[in-house]
DNA sequence: TAAATATGTATAATGAAATTAGGCGGCTTT
DNA sequence: AAAGCCGCCTAATTTCATTATACATATTTA
């Protein structure tokens, strides 16, 4: 994987973008005093590259009825029965993130569910599968923070 | 708040555009058999209704040099001290998500990091925080599922 | 029941933006 | 210094978003 060296231009392309991904590329242009040709260009130069991987929307699942998150911690009896247990919890759709992990848990995931009732359900489905000794939950009582860009910043300044 | 009615239109549009936030408002119209005009609309009534509250790109952290993921859960003397601890933690770029939550931690954040050695400067930042009591973290080794869309089809069809 | 109103869609015209080709200038390599 | 390369700009072309208008259907009101 060669090293792709990113510069001002990309970094200040992806900060727009990454705000905004319809942000045209006029504007951008214009705003980085460049034309819209060249941000095209590096564009799709990141994309080649692998750097730029997709798009996906914001939502407000609160309003689509979804209010509820909670992280979910799993014990295994073994952790061979990882890649078992990630397939389970692959097909259970308000399961949004899953990460192996070492420290207390072997599995740890996210869930978002409609409401209490809800997640009761989700999670003893997670405690049902096979392999799965037992989990703990983290309610989220309030989102907090959420946000990409100030990472950004920190990898292009070398802040942090 | 008035609660919005989503049809099956406005899913569909939702499911493409969740995938990729630039696919042309022609292409939706022709795979769902209708016009332009009125994907425009619904997205619109999207937005101005709030369900829709952005766009964001998808970005290979790991070629960007951060290829680190971790969990903090954090302990807290009182939680009388939960704001200001969220706006110390607000000053970490490297923390991109931050949660209130009942249960074993009073705040439970996602941090991305160069390294274990970078990860580690963040941890006793957060460590170093007046009212923080301490932390436990937990390592992510390999990111499984990080998937909205199934959600959404959770969310549209009442599965799960 | 009929008239009036509202809702939502399609059509079509307009303007804006993405995309591409060609050429120019600076930099590197030989 | 010449040749080749790289990245950018300009400008042309094509695609797309956006808006106005008109029509049909459903809903409300008289």
């Amino acid at each position: 994987m060669a090293k792709f060296k990113l510069d001002d231009t990309d970094h200040s392309i992806l900060d727009m973008l990454i705000d905004n991904t319809r942000t045209p590329f006029t504007d951008i242009a214009k705003k980085l005093d460049i034309s819209a040709g060249t941000v095209h260009v590096r564009v799709k130069k990141m994309e080649e590259a692998g750097i730029i991987t997709g798009s996906s929307l914001k939502l407000d699942y609160k309003k689509l009825g979804y209010s509820f998150i909670a992280y979910v911690g799993i014990f295994l009896n073994k952790t061979s029965q990882t890649q078992f247990v990630l397939e389970r919890i692959n097909e259970i759709p308000s399961v949004t993130v899953a990460h192996v992990t070492t420290g207390k848990f072997n599995i740890f995931c996210k869930i978002r569910a409609k409401n209490t009732s809800h997640a009761k359900d989700i999670i003893y489905k997670i405690d049902d599968i096979d392999g799965v000794t037992r989990t703990e939950t983290m309610i989220s009582l309030e989102e907090s923070i959420n946000d990409k860009k100030r990472l950004m910043h920190s990898i292009f300044n070398a802040l942090d």
